[in-house]
DNA sequence: TTGTGCGATATGTGATCACATAAAATATCA
DNA sequence: TGATATTTTATGTGATCACATATCGCACAA
């Protein structure tokens, strides 16, 4: 068991100061910047542990401690333990009663299980998304996928996580249906630590190459069904690698 | 606002001393009566709560405070946090900074979202569980079946509400998909509070009668197409239902 | 050397306290 | 009398403390 990982924010989000507390004193004059939705501490810490976990830096069955991620957040212990309880009911953490937490380890079947929600969830949110994507959206994601493609050949696989994450939420949230997000958020959660493993894997990027070209081209022709068929390759292709790091890691 | 409502457990779960403490002086020699899942406190708060909001002891628009809950539950407010901030993350439970918490109200739009991701997931789920389910498990799904429409004759709606669910349910967990099982129940606790104020309908019965049978029938045949469709209708029935509900309350 | 019992440490869990702020109630003044 | 300022209360949020128990370390004996 690894103890007090290194979660610490690159821009130093918790470096100076209570981020609540500071508002009381703020200058005359500035109070209407904005909606100013002021997140709570449980709330950035659900983010920070979440990245970490898309993002690797916490592995597969691995175990964290309450104690050592308040200490890295500088926070209390009671924010994060809201947080982590919160990702243990979405069933991205794992937690004994008075045993540690750590990071539920992927299995063959959880993996196909993911497959087929994955292709029912985001194959409807695709055909949703395909009339609401403007011209300008469209633009965007292509972006986003040259930006994808020149991470991978920089083998910069956490941006290219990044960028691959934002094309699909941005189309899943094209859909206008929220539930139909947080429910896909949920899945990706789960599946996330052993993306990372797969990430790598030069296969891995050339199949979703293809994959979002052909999505882009579907949702450029304003084609439902082409759409859905994209993201249902997609989902299906990658699956087949995890699969295969899956069995790599039963063999080492 | 209504403060302080009641969240009296019917068997007074709570009313003797603390549930945990007590295992200390357990009596020798009953050590291993078995697992001993002992289920935290922000758990058996959150079934709680999820009890209220399903069989409408907490209304939709209504507010509640973490006060009151734990005073209701005689416990902490910790708990009773840790369970509705996990019940937020699911939307079943609105929250503004530094504001009471509040029962989200329901919307046409949402509820055609709610009907859309009803069918794929529930759908994907009839389809799995139609090769699993044994000829007993049909039995109890008979049974369980008898026993709603016989709880609707009697106008006993909260024992109407849960049979129905129990009927979804166990055939949803024969999916072997445990991913699947908790984004239904997600999708269901949303719809919860409305369903509640429909379940009186006299059609909404009559329509799920007729719903049921068919699935029944599915199941019987190994039909797996069919049990989705009958799924699909129960669903586009009850979506139509609420639908006129909420019209009903727009008048009003 | 190895297994066992005991003490020390670690860890999750819940309760209590302190605080900032929003809402409500009350007082104050034109 | 009615609008506004002020005080009081209510409520969510986070920190600290206390506790039960699991895990680990270590001595001690066979």
């Amino acid at each position: 068991m690894k103890r007090l990982r290194d979660f610490i924010v690159e821009d130093g989000a918790f470096t100076e100061g209570g981020a609540v507390g500071e508002q009381s004193t703020a200058p005359v004059g500035a109070e209407k910047l904005g909606p100013l939705r002021r997140e709570t501490l449980h709330e950035t810490a659900y983010d920070e542990i979440r990245n970490a976990l898309t993002s690797g830096r916490i592995k597969m069955g691995e175990s964290v401690t309450l104690r050592s991620m308040a200490a890295a957040l500088q926070i209390s212990e009671t924010p994060v333990r809201e947080a982590v309880q919160r990702l243990v009911a979405e069933g991205a953490l794992e937690a004994v009663p008075n045993r540690s937490i750590s990071v539920p380890v992927m299995t063959r079947a959880k993996l196909e299980e993911q497959r087929q929600v994955r292709v029912a969830l985001e194959g409807l949110a695709a055909e949703m998304a395909v009339s609401n994507l403007s011209r300008a959206d469209i633009k965007c994601l292509s972006s986003l996928n040259d930006q994808m493609v020149a991470a991978a050949k920089q083998s910069d696989t956490e941006t290219m996580l990044t960028a691959n994450s934002k094309i699909h939420m941005t189309i899943y949230r094209a859909s206008g249906s929220s539930l139909l997000v947080d429910l896909i958020q949920i899945t990706w959660l789960r599946t996330g630590p052993l993306l990372t493993l797969a990430a790598d894997r030069p296969t891995m990027m050339k199949n979703a190459r293809t994959a979002h070209r052909k999505l882009l081209s579907a949702l450029r022709k304003r084609d439902a069904k082409s759409a859905r068929a994209a993201i249902t390759l997609d989902i299906n292709q990658a699956a087949r690698e995890l699969n295969s790091v899956l069995a790599d890691i039963g063999d080492g």
